[in-house]
DNA sequence: GTGAAAGCGCTAACAA
DNA sequence: TTGTTAGCGCTTTCAC
């Protein structure tokens, strides 16, 4: 591969000047520039960004962290953050964690290592202590999609009204009637909507009863298992809260599965609007997570701690919303 | 940040020697190891990757071009390569083109010029023509999800039989006695799939007129939008062969919008397997792409392609499989 | 078992 | 307008 000093000798002249001449820096006279870079395109030159990077201490590359890349909830967020790097001159690392902590520490570790200039962190992607080391030594972390009450320290994030958006699906449920609700959530990491969702069921005198509990962990299948046990339990629920609209799938699939309707039935509500959630039989009623300005707020965010001490506020609390599609309808008569 | 400097001085030997120690090279004696080990601790050394791969000339960093992770057909495939990259120690980078060949050789480019070791690279992100330019620089670039015919000279690659691919989708209408069919796919990348499909009608002596030929871009509306088209045909098709799962999805929804069943009045087969074919209603009936196996084969012959020149065969058709589901079934009777 | 020296390809400060 | 010098932090070779 061509190098500055390859250019250089051919056309006669130093390194610098070289240099100078391609990235058009005023001080190189208009014949030496022409021939330079007719030379550089002859040879093929293509600048060495290790090389550049390792004197400048800046990468232009910053560090995506998140469970899995393979979960719905996280392409449209990836394609964002990806996007908006890219308008800044920015690529991106993708590293799954796959729910290990362990994973999620060597990546962190190795992003810092290799200096890129930032990461972006998803929640239940690592151990919260690992990445407070690293924000403690100064280098630019940005939380996104954490419960707020997840970290210790006050740290940079954008992050979701989760406990609102508990509340809004009760609220939601409440006013069609239901009075025999049930949830499926995980724990801890999912606490806050599962809290908001419970208090307002209680401030309506309506009771979540332990059977009326069930933890699933974000996956599909956990969903649909989580549903079958409320299904089979002896006081049926009437409407089922998904935390997640991937869980909601799988219990949407369990109840159809039983030969019971969705929404005539049992109603679902999930939470995410993954894109998908638009399109099944019954469209999914879910709280949306405007996931592209997350992301969007979240690489701004970043990019702000990266160029510098930001002026506050350094977090961010995105409000959720109702979408009312076709899978919750008012109680069964009984 | 600590450097092996750093380390040397405060231990009274020379970086040389911290090198050999920290990375456990037999020439250190014990007593020396043991202090610089802890003096690596102490001061929290960390070593500059960037620094390394300048020197060594290896990045352990692969980059992986697409047109979006949004489209769920990739998350898949990006985890897997991930997770095989993470296995032999190397890092991500995920570059979205958007469908736009500016941005995709501007991504290669700049992958390129930050020596990585190896690009992967998915169908309709780039233009060809920008692929083997720097293919034939000896750059290590493999193929993943092209039409075999895509591109003009031998390259590495793994990818399907998508002719075998619409022969099956083709095999499985006609063996349920459907007469009039028709098909929604994106011209020309999926030219192949549609030969096939189109072929085995041939043999069987059906036709396959040009009002049942509709184009989609490989989006949900787009599939929706063709199979709009398709219903209000006044030879309404008895089934319909979407190229992606993706617009199948959306073809699915327009047929039910329109007061239709599937697969009662219309079925629909799909192409992918992406997860949520299985979870929706009714179930899709697709060709299943094994997706985790061609980017693990992917990632496997770009490593060969890294270490060295690798024995043949550099280039893999992987077979797709049709998978039954509830979304295809006999034509209704007339 | 340890060290000195050179160099990866580039940038940045200062001279000429 | 152009050149010189000194690194960035590490690895590698070879000498002691």
């Amino acid at each position: 591969m061509a190098r500055l000093e390859d250019i250089a000798v051919a056309v006669g002249v130093t390194a610098t000047t070289v240099a100078n001449a391609l990235k058009g820096r005023g001080n190189v006279s208009d014949a030496t520039r022409m021939r330079i870079i007719e030379c550089a395109q002859e040879l093929g030159y293509r600048p060495n960004e290790l090389a550049r990077s390792l004197v400048q201490g800046k990468t232009f590359t910053l560090g995506f962290l998140l469970p899995t890349i393979a979960n719905p909830f996280y392409p449209e967020i990836a394609e964002a953050i990806e996007r908006t790097a890219s308008e800044h001159g920015y690529q991106m690392l993708l590293c799954n964690s796959f729910y290990d902590f362990a994973r999620g520490r060597q990546h962190l570790e190795r992003l810092v290592n290799r200096w890129v200039d930032g990461v972006i962190v998803m929640g239940s992607s690592i151990d919260p202590a690992d990445i407070l080391a690293q924000f403690q030594r100064g280098f630019p972390i940005v939380l996104c999609d954490w419960q707020e009450n997840e970290i210790a320290i006050q740290m940079p994030q954008v992050s979701v009204d989760f406990r609102m958006a508990g509340a809004l699906a009760a609220q939601h449920l409440i006013a069609l009637g239901h009075r025999h609700m049930a949830i499926i959530f995980d724990e801890p990491q999912q606490s806050l909507r599962f809290e908001g969702f419970r208090d307002t069921l209680l401030e309506a005198d309506l009771a979540l009863p332990e059977a009326m509990i069930q933890v699933g962990h974000s996956t599909l299948e956990s969903g649909y298992n989580a549903a079958q046990k409320l299904i089979e339990s002896p006081t049926r629920p009437t409407a089922i809260f998904a935390t997640t609209d991937w869980m909601a799938l799988g219990a949407m699939q369990a109840v159809q599965n039983a030969g019971l309707q969705v929404p005539q039935d049992i109603s679902i509500i999930g939470l995410d609007d993954i894109t998908v959630s638009a399109h099944i039989r019954p469209p999914l009623t879910t709280i949306a997570i405007p996931k592209v300005q997350l992301a969007f707020e979240a690489t701004e965010l970043l990019f702000r701690l990266i160029k510098g001490t930001p002026e506050p506020p350094l977090s961010r609390l995105i409000q959720p919303s109702l979408i009312v599609r076709q899978s919750t309808t008012v109680p069964p008569d009984i």
